[in-house]
Formats: C-alpha cells, structure tokens, sequence
DNA sequence: TCAAATAATTGCAAAATGCAAATATTTAAG
DNA sequence: CTTAAATATTTGCATTTTGCAATTATTTGA
C-alpha cells in the first residue's frame, strides 16, 4: 500500500495531459474546461446552470461566465426552463454537439490503442477494476461523492 | 468499448476533486498545482526548474512564478547548479518535506478507505490494472508519453 | 573568440478567479 | 393574500494566473 497514491498519480496525470492535448475540433479550439463542460452537458438530462457547475466543483459565478464564453462560441444554448424561470437549462448546439463527439472520439481512439497493447482477458480485467473502483468511491464517505452518478 | 472513456473521465474527475479537497497540511492553505509541485519535486532527483516544469507539462514562464511563491512560503528551496550555473537545482525544505508529507498521507488514507470495501484479491487486481494501464500508456506514441517515469 | 543555444527570469497585457452584491423568481409562513 | 426568506443566476471589482516576447546569464561549438 506503500506506493498506491503513486500509480493514481501517473495514471490520473497522464488523462490530464491527454485531455489537456485533445481540445481541438474542426478547427475550434477548447480549453481542458470547456471540454470537461461540454462533456457534462452532453451527458446530463437538461442540467440547469447550477447542476453542471456542481458536478465540475466550479465556483457558481466563474462558471456562469465560462458558458458565456461557449454561447458566444455557439457551441452551447441556454433556455429558460419553463417550470421554473430563474433556472436556465443547458444544451449543446448542433456545433457544440459535433465538438463534444469529436473529442469523444480522439480520446477514445487513444484509449484503444492503449488497450490494444493487451489481450482481451487484460483489457476486460482493467475495465471492470476501474469500474469496481469508482462504485468505491462513490460509497466513500471521505471525499469527492456529492456530483456525478 | 463505447463508453470506455465514460468511466474513466468518472474517475479522473473523482481524483481529481480529492487532490483539491486534500490541499491543506498543518495550517498552510495550498493549491492544487502546488501540491503537484511538492510532489514532483519530491519524487525526482534533484530537478531543475525546467524538468518539473515539464513533468507538469506547465508553461516555464509560469512555472518560474508559482516557484517563486513556494520559495516565499518557504516550502521549497532553489540551490544554483555547481555544475552548469544557468540551472536551479529545486528541493523541498523541511517545512515542504513536512507539508508533502501530509498531503500524502491524507490521499492514502482516502485510498485505503476506497479499498477497505474491496476484498483482498479485489483490491491486488485493481492495483494491478492500474499499472498495467499506466505501463500500456507509457509505450502509447498517440499522446502523454514524454514526461513521467 | 564569438555566435548560437540553453536555463531561467521579468514586462506586460489578457484571461480566469471568487467574494460581495444585485436581480429575478419561487416558496412558505403568518 | 402578503411578505419575508430562500433559491438560481448574473454582474462589479479587485486579485491572481497565464503565456508570449524580450532580457539576462551562462555554456557550447565552430
């Protein structure tokens, strides 16, 4: 258990960079947190404002002004939410929603060709241990359950 | 293969909130990227500004500056190479030593908490899907390779 | 011996951050 | 009903962070 955090460390740096190099779709360029935005919106039901800034554990204000930022880009749409009018629900434009799929895609494409360095009883193996992994931490009481499912 | 990267932008993510949560250690306040900063000074052998810059993949000029601030809270010292007098050899100092020290600790204890609610056998393949993800994205040629042992 | 290369720092202007306050709307209590 | 408290979002503003271009100091190689 000595060196645990050590491999989480390399692992969780590596994703960073490869997030950090992946932000760049049809020639529109994306900050690591406009990308990490766009995920969100494309994977929640309708999230308000406030819902997506929860999940990234971003500051209300400083997030409310990063999606300006991707209004005036036209890569996302705020709607009032009809229910209740001091929400604004948020989506994805039909660029918006081509960026979020292109980035899916680089990045899934570097993640099989990590998997394609092993064998099928490998890859299933590490599959299922991060899934096992994150089911832990989302039971975890210490830290970090709050957002995402 | 679908949602591959949706488990492991999950987990990212997860440990990513914890390296934010755990930045406090004996009354000094600090920030994500310092905490990686200690980190990476800690575990190389006596590295100039520039190669932790560049394990961090931070821009130099940057980097330069969030030293600077280290220095000040005097959590990491900056010794002249004897050898080429252009280079900074950087180390933590006791306090920095103490400060990493702790952050590590509480990271574990996190971890450990994730794998009490694992079985033995669990817990040794999570571990070792883990580094066998980590050896995987080492030999990549897509991305991330270059820094990080 | 001197021009090119390298390591680190600084100037500066642009961008990101987060607290406090403002606005708009909803909820609940009397 | 009416009105005060609560909630969702946005803006004002001052601070901090960022990164490119330029600078300084030193080393390397022709």
């Amino acid at each position: 258990m000595e060196n645990t955090r050590e491999i989480f460390q390399i692992m969780t740096r590596r994703f960073g960079l490869l997030n950090k190099s992946c932000c760049s779709a049809g020639g529109i360029d994306i900050s690591l947190i406009q990308s990490h935005i766009l995920y969100e919106i494309d994977h929640q039901h309708k999230p308000s404002v406030q819902k997506v800034a929860e999940a990234l554990d971003t500051d209300i204000t400083t997030f409310s002004r990063q999606i300006q930022s991707l209004i005036k880009m036209n890569l996302v749409k705020k709607t009032p939410d009809p229910d209740d009018r001091r929400v604004y629900v948020l989506s994805l434009t039909t660029e918006g929603a081509f960026v979020a799929a292109s980035i899916d895609q680089q990045i899934n494409a570097y993640l099989n060709e990590i998997f394609s360095q092993m064998n099928e009883f490998e890859k299933d193996t590490v599959i299922r241990s991060i899934k096992l992994l994150n089911d832990a931490m989302a039971k975890s009481s210490v830290c970090c359950t709050s957002p995402m499912g």
